[in-house]
DNA sequence: TAGTGGTCTAGACCACTCC
DNA sequence: GAGTGGTCTAGACCACTAA
């Protein structure tokens, strides 16, 4: 399935049957997997990892669709010839990387982030009263054009590669506070520019184009508006703005959407939690 | 030990062999363990959530100090009479939340968060091209007064409470880019305005006062520096600034210090991961 | 009642660290 | 070689959900 050319995954340590010596032979640490790809020193991973990438492997290529059900612990252990125990490993940790939703009784399905409370999840301005006012949207403009030096180096692109541009002003509670510029690769979304767009992109990324985000890094300054963002978001030229500059990742941690607000904090403020 | 009166952790399913019928009978999901105190109703947790209460209360009392080896799991086990299994779930959720550090061969630590790298757990500023700079500090002033309402607000103090103050220039770089209000209750830090201040303060609350931060809440905003502001950062007045407005807790969640931060954000920006 | 995930246990072998 | 955490397995009982 992995690794290997034969058909189950092979364990590192516990006791096994398979009469296949040792191959390889090493084991390995536990969590100095790297990731990224290159590996090419040993390239050995724990087997609940294995299972974890092999599953991973499943939803990048949409095997499962969001809110679809996933066979029980006790099938996956079957088909992939490991323990039960070890397959529970492998879905808590994609648990807790929001790719899967368990729940007891019913079964484990693939998480839909188009939920009401899965909206915040990569939106962190929240009014600084409390209240729970969900963004809204109006485009402004959509695009495609040739990529630019930074469309290029944000989004991995080569040099004659092309993008889709939407420019989106969003409110809170009513108030325009969000000027938002997102530029995405055209090879990945055909006839985006040509659908109407959702309040939340994210869930028409997957459900269109089979593209689930899964993680973003955010870069955040403290900028003054020009004239024409001031314009857009109804405020006096000078004024200070929250920039941020998003790039989202897709489940094979490729760049797949680049996306700059510039953000009103007069009465809204960006929530950060360190652990 | 907990819950219960009786020597040994009560389990919430598997065949353990304690001749103790029900008592309270129930079991309960999982993750609705709410925190917070109240839990009045059920107040049911498994037995690994039991065992994690129970570590954790010891670290909070500082029973084992920073960098301290704790005992194997086989021993915790055999205290707190649950299986290793059970032992391991609770401490891998404890690594989990950066309050342990285990190493394979040698033993479980309490994490000693003035590493190298754990100076940027809470430290979210980055220099743009990349350099790993830490920061340095200056102070500025401290002093010792009655908390203002903020004060009082941020940190869940009574109106008579003293706080001490503390305001400290930070440099990333060599070039002056932080300038901090840090504000801690008088009553939990005795003493802590007349001693020197290290570069990272939370290793001095953990050493001296036992006092661990666990975790940090941060609002941003984008503002205007004042005339006074801007003079001690060496630039004009009116420039933008990212403020961070921060209140780190403890590891029962209580409040124990707020931090007013204004950040030049030219050349140094300001990272969020989002997963 | 059957099937699912959630918890707990017991025991095995492995890799790493230190003596 | 002894002791530690890391991985893997097998099997038990529990709580929850839906038919």
């Amino acid at each position: 399935m992995l690794e290997q050319p034969w058909d189950a995954l092979i364990p590192a340590g516990g006791q096994r049957r398979s009469e296949m010596d040792r191959s390889g032979g090493q084991g390995a640490g536990g969590q100095g997997n790297g990731g990224h790809g290159t590996g090419s020193a040993v390239g050995f991973r724990p087997l609940y990892r294995q299972v974890y990438d092999t599953l991973l492997r499943r939803l990048a290529d949409a095997v499962w669709q969001p809110g679809q059900i996933l066979p029980s612990e006790g099938q996956l252990a079957a088909e992939l010839g490991v323990s039960q125990g070890t397959v529970r490993k492998a879905l808590d940790a994609l648990t807790a990387d929001s790719l899967l939703v368990r729940r007891q009784g019913r079964g484990t399905f693939v998480a839909e982030h188009d939920d009401k409370q899965s909206v915040f999840r990569f939106f962190k301005l929240r009014p600084d009263g409390g209240g729970t006012g969900a963004p809204l949207s109006r485009v402004l403009a959509i695009t495609e054009a040739a990529a630019s030096v930074d469309e290029r180096d944000r989004l991995a692109l080569v040099r004659a590669a092309r993008v889709v541009r939407c420019e989106r002003l969003r409110s809170l509670d009513g108030r325009a506070c969000v000027l938002e510029a997102i530029t995405v690769p055209a090879a990945l979304f055909p006839g985006i520019h040509a659908m109407p767009l959702p309040n939340t992109l994210y869930s028409l990324y997957a459900s269109r184009f089979g593209i689930t985000i899964a993680m973003a890094n955010e870069r955040l300054k403290a900028v003054v508006l020009q004239a024409r963002e001031a314009a857009l978001l109804e405020v006096a030229p000078g004024v200070p703005a929250l920039e941020i500059d998003r790039v989202a990742l897709d489940l094979e941690e490729r760049p797949v959407e680049w996306r700059l607000s510039l953000c009103l904090t007069d009465s809204v403020h960006y929530l950060s939690v360190l652990r």
